[in-house]
DNA sequence: AATGAATGAGAGTTCATTCAT
DNA sequence: GATGAATGAACTCTCATTCAT
């Protein structure tokens, strides 16, 4: 019988405690200006043993990058493709479930980590537009276009207002955590609040009065 | 009258051109990847010389993104007070007008630099909330409230309204940045159409037939 | 009487098979870059194991010259004693059996690693001066001068002639080892023939006309 | 007018200071054990400095071998074709003069840490055989196969004589960086004694009666 | 004022050695 | 006894900053 001493366990725990600690101190004080030797201590461990895990900093960057991102990218399209109702309440529906599941979590600082360390990992950052930016693009633009040949929405272009719905959750993310301890602004709006207020603009519009008879 | 002379002239327009050369080449590569030395080269001047304008890397830095975002700071308030016309179509002109003249150019690159670095620069990130953020959030809050008030919207909630109109353009900015060389999407879809489908969007709404009687 | 398990039979062999490894490393990539574990790795344990038989890296290669000069240390001094033919065929003789014994195998490539690790270790360096090159000093002196007093070899300089007749074949190990892959010369050359040659030579001289009435 | 100032002055001279400080502790004490620090501290500059003038610690090695070798590379060959009178004294001459120049200074000891190091730069141990071993060997075998052609020498393999005749020296200055400290036979044999012996010994033999009627 | 040679603190990485299992 | 995960001293190399010229 397969015993499992502590050491054991701890081990096959020592990734994901490296990528969890690298995550936090990237986000918090970016690539280049942590230390190898703060990602180990804040796992827990000797800088040596990281390298025993990932060969180098770099290699751990990606590591984490993926780890984070893996769990989410084969998800929640599936679930597009079953909906009946209106297409609006899907959108809302899983923009709420985005931020519950991503924006909230791991995989949502990983948006931001990405974005200021694209320059420096180009394949990485490949990666990442292909098997999260795209695929998200694909997914909305496809229910916005399922909409407009329903005669749900109206014949808006696909690719601006796929943006238009990303952009303010996403902007949001990115504000957050790099201004947030200064602009207490958002402390006051939460994104949930946020996310009903966006959907419902853009369903509705702004204007008073429609313009349409 | 005192004579200029080619040298003087020279010497006078050397701390811009450091300023230039550094916004370049950190928002290229990152403030931390960026050697001072390449700063001062791309300037055309040697490594010592820099730190005869800037006594540091970090005051260099500091000074580019403050003279970036001074010129933009105080401007644009203004116009918005006269205007008399539709509210809808002012905020269209400025946002219009904000996009030729900061998110092409300069300052609209000094946003991003300003976001990734805001970890290691607290004072200057608080600045940069206090002095472009807020006021930006003021200006184009006071508009949806003056637009509230007279009729023009609906009683919208006006922060995440603000939130709304902002993040799309910010965002293409900061994407384009980051992943531009790899996702081509925005490069088939030009900032001016972005911003044409986003205020037609807002103002009108997504849904095909109006939800009010 | 004990009976001996094959498992007991390994253990037994460990040494001298960590001793191999060493060697054959040692001889490859020298001492610094040859790390302990490719050298349990090649003795096929583990590395924490290595250090069961000995107790660094330092003393793991004392162990390893000493073990592979200690056999040929004592040897073939007494066979001199024994001959009664002419002092160059002895001669001669022993040098053959030194480069088939000692040459060839693992004790010669040790003469190139004690060598080139002598400043590193210097008591071994001591012990191989003391055991291995001065009893080999002495014995092939105290040949070439029984050579003299019985009139067979002319009254040369005893010390360099035994320089002469040891450098040669020590100088094509330690060059074979070295430049092996790159100066193809010694492999047109076999170490027979060239000991063949330098005794010739040795004996008769390069002169054409002997220089003695 | 060309000034040239102190400071001038040093940086000329630094790459040969840091070439002879490398040059002295690889001898010493190998290159692995040698630390970058050390020669730049025995330069009598700081760590950094060193880097200002080769890229890594071994290209300063292969600049340093080099460096010492390229001064006698394309020596000596031209003042074998002149010599009119005997080979053997040619010969004789021409290991003096290698010796006094060559053996005794920075040159001969390249040869050890040229040895020592050969398996870790592949592409300076092939430099060096084509550029040192090869030319060297062709030279001496030019000349005994001149002597043979003469009838001054016997008819001996060419091969095997040029390694006799070289490998004793080159032996003698392996020796003595290696083991100079431990064995002091050679402190009582000079160099020059040695060669005198070996020049008597291969022109005239060892035997006393000469094998030919 | 401008230069760029020099500095040295600091970061990433390696690896001999230890020790819990 | 054997293992290999963990350690941390030591090493190479970088680069912001200084300062003699």
């Amino acid at each position: 019988m397969a015993t499992v001493t502590p050491r054991q366990r701890r081990k096959d725990a020592r990734p994901q405690e490296l990528l969890d600690a690298a995550l936090a101190l990237f986000v918090e004080k970016g690539f280049a200006a942590t230390r190898s030797e703060e990602i180990a201590a804040r796992a827990g461990v000797a800088k040596g043993t990281l390298y025993r895990y990932y060969p180098s900093k770099d290699e751990l960057f990606k590591a984490m990058v993926r780890e984070n991102l893996s769990v989410h990218i084969t998800e929640s399209a599936a679930q597009a493709a079953l909906h009946t109702g209106s297409i609006a309440d899907l959108l809302h529906q899983m923009m709420r479930a985005w931020w519950a599941k991503v924006g909230h979590g791991n995989a949502g600082v990983v948006c931001k980590v990405m974005m200021v360390e694209a320059r420096h990992f180009p394949e990485l950052a490949r990666f990442y537009v292909d098997e999260v930016i795209k695929p998200s693009q694909n997914l909305i633009g496809g229910l916005i276009e399922r909409g407009i040949r329903s005669g749900e929405f109206r014949a808006v272009p696909v690719e601006a207002t796929v943006h238009l719905l990303i952009a303010p959750m996403l902007h949001m993310l990115l504000h957050e955590h790099s201004f947030g301890e200064h602009d207490i602004c958002h402390q006051t709006m939460s994104a949930e609040d946020l996310l009903d207020a966006q959907m419902a603009l853009l369903l509705h519009g702004l204007l008073a009065a429609p313009p349409r008879t």
